[in-house]
RNA sequence: UGGGAUAUCGCCAAGCGGUAAGGCACCGGGUUUUGAUCUCGGGAUUCAGAGGUUCAAAUCCUCUUAUCCCAGCCA
């Protein structure tokens, strides 16, 4: 028996295991920084597992959880408690408080103004379009500010009154002094300190200047004792600048920058940006809209948070540019279900059967299992009686050998009840089916047909008189092209029939389906009761994810 | 010759000089009161390409090619 690998091994690990086995580290931090300026996706998803999962495996290690808030115009304290919720019900706890960036605006000033004093940081007045002119190029080198020269003093006068609020937004900056000719875009004196008369959902009216990523992340990463700082790969350019701005100021800790590739799925945008517009042009109802990718829109629709956290660990961490393809979330989706959602019967497109040698009078409590191989979920009462509901789908006149349900003068099984035959039919004035009138066979409840007649098909239904009428919202893709992120328009590149609704019945027993909690529809596929808008009046089921196909 | 990164099966991904793991997808067989599940079996003579070093190369060296990222007072 070879032992069940539960932490996967990845390139940022070895370097975690190298710096333990050296001594260089005696424990491991990491921390999780989103900006709270939209809903976690499930590209958030791999990295907080990555970042707590890491926590969770090596021994006095931990996960901060940290708002990287530098940017009150587009932040809200609504994103903070979403996120909150979001890394929650992944499962990870974060080490003690929630931080925030904003948390250390005092020291970084501090920071700021060393910076100043061994003159590696000057206040600049060029307007927003000279700075770019003056950055150069990809190709050829940048030039110096005018304002480079100023002495220590001047810029120490500057900075302060800079933060007392003498000077209108845009009209200086605090840029640090590094080489206007870098090959490396990134340390062409980057800006570190921008005048904003804005609110902060943190600090309030306290700030009017706010420090930039470059100049905040790094030193945030050093004051919490993070030892790896797991970001994406467009931040590989930032390093050089992360450890500039460490080396050149009084602290001690030397905290590790590490890139990794982002997520990137088939069908799906992972760009809060382009979320947001979905929601603006009412594409979507929401963040949390079940075909959103969003961690809420996932557990809505009914993903559940193993899965995700599955799907993180099976796709890895690597450097490489990667899009994932949608079979494999579903796979990690559908494994978790089929084993832990309760089976249940509904008829999403109903049409009636009449048992006709059935009494009209009578009906029993059939018992049935909730789970075919999981004898511990117990068993459920399935009322059956005279008049049923199939599926429009599962009854034909005449069908070929592949068709495998009820036709005209064949026998099907009714799932966890008898054996019927299907004698005749109604239609309506346009000849759409309207009701099958069938006649059952009493002695093959539990038991096959006692002269060894052969039932392949096995369809299933809903007793006509207890059930419970429901509406199903049945999901697809959100686009019709498999990379979106790439359409300049992505009105052309929609799918129209991402949702499609239908009303039939379920079974009584899921008159009290809590919402989020997953069943499995036999035949249809794993639904679960919506969080918003499923009442006990009118009951509205997601399907998560239908069953595998394969015929 | 701006800089930085990446190239292993359709999609992910192990591999770290000793002769190509695994998952998803796919294709076959079996079981089945879910066309589900489960189960058994199949698949890279080959690691972007070309040279080179070595008894031995996906792993080391050289060159080439392709792709991604960087010119916000966003993160």
């Amino acid at each position: 028996m070879t032992q069940v690998d539960t932490s996967p091994s990845n390139f940022i690990r070895n370097i975690i295991d190298d710096d333990l086995n050296t001594g260089k580290h005696q424990s491991i931090q990491t921390r999780f920084p989103p900006e709270p300026n939209g809903y976690l996706h499930i590209g958030h998803a791999k990295s907080i597992c990555l970042n707590f999962g890491i926590a969770e495996d090596y021994p006095n290690a931990a996960c901060n959880l940290r708002f990287d808030d530098t940017n009150p115009l587009k932040e809200d304290v609504d994103y903070v408690h979403a996120i909150e919720k979001d890394v929650s019900w992944l499962g990870f706890k974060w080490q003690g408080e929630v931080r925030y960036s904003s948390n250390y605006f005092e020291q970084l000033y501090s920071y700021a103004v060393e910076l100043i004093e061994t003159g590696k940081a000057y206040v600049c007045e060029l307007n927003a379009e000279q700075t770019r002119e003056y950055r150069g190029s990809l190709t050829s080198a940048g030039k110096d500010s005018p304002f480079r020269d100023r002495s220590v003093e001047e810029n120490l006068d500057l900075f302060a009154r800079m933060r007392a609020g003498e000077f209108a937004e845009g009209s200086m900056m605090l840029r640090a002094k590094i080489d206007m000719a870098s090959p490396n875009m990134k340390m062409r004196d980057p800006v570190i300190y921008r005048i904003r008369f804005a609110h902060h959902h943190q600090t309030a009216d306290k700030w009017c200047i706010y420090p930039m990523y470059d100049f905040t992340h790094c030193i945030s990463d050093a004051i919490e004792g993070i030892t790896h700082s797991l970001c994406t790969l467009e931040f590989e350019d930032h390093r050089p600048l992360y450890d500039w701005v460490l080396a050149n100021i009084s602290i001690a800790a030397k905290p590790r920058q590490i890139e990794f590739s982002r997520l990137n799925l088939q069908y799906t945008l992972t760009s809060k940006r382009k979320l947001a517009a979905l929601i603006e042009e009412n594409i979507v109802t929401g963040w949390d809209d079940p075909r959103m990718p969003t961690i809420s829109g996932m557990r809505r629709r009914g993903y559940p948070a193993a899965s995700l956290r599955e799907f993180s660990k099976r796709i890895g961490v690597t450097k490489q540019e990667n899009t994932v393809e949608l079979a494999s979330l579903e796979a990690c989706v559908r494994e978790d279900l089929e084993a832990n959602g309760p089976r249940a019967m509904a008829v999403l497109d109903p049409i009636k059967v009449i048992i006709t040698n059935y009494d009209e009078a009578k009906s029993e409590q059939l018992v049935a299992p909730c789970h075919p191989k999981d004898e511990s979920m117990g068993t459920r009462i399935v009322p059956f009686s005279r008049e049923l509901y199939i599926d429009r789908a599962d009854f034909k006149e005449v069908g070929n050998k592949q068709y495998k349900r009820l036709k005209l003068n064949k026998e099907v099984r009714l799932r966890n009840a008898y054996v019927i035959r299907a004698d005749d039919f109604k239609t309506d004035a346009e000849g759409n089916i309207t009701e099958v009138h069938c006649t059952y066979d009493a002695g093959t409840l539990g038991k096959n047909p006692e002269d060894g007649r052969k039932v392949k098909g096995v369809i299933h239904w809903v007793d006509a008189k207890t059930n419970k009428p429901a509406e199903f919202r049945i999901y697809d893709r959100l686009f019709l092209v498999d990379n979106p992120a790439a359409e300049e328009s992505i009105d052309s590149a929609l799918n129209a029939q991402s949702l499609t609704v239908q009303k039939g019945f379920v079974e009584v027993s899921l008159a009290d389906a809590v919402a989020e909690k997953a069943y499995q529809f036999e035949r249809e596929g794993y639904f679960c009761a919506d969080n918003t808008d499923s009442t006990a009046e009118h009951l509205v089921f997601n399907r998560t994810v239908a069953l595998r196909a394969t015929f």
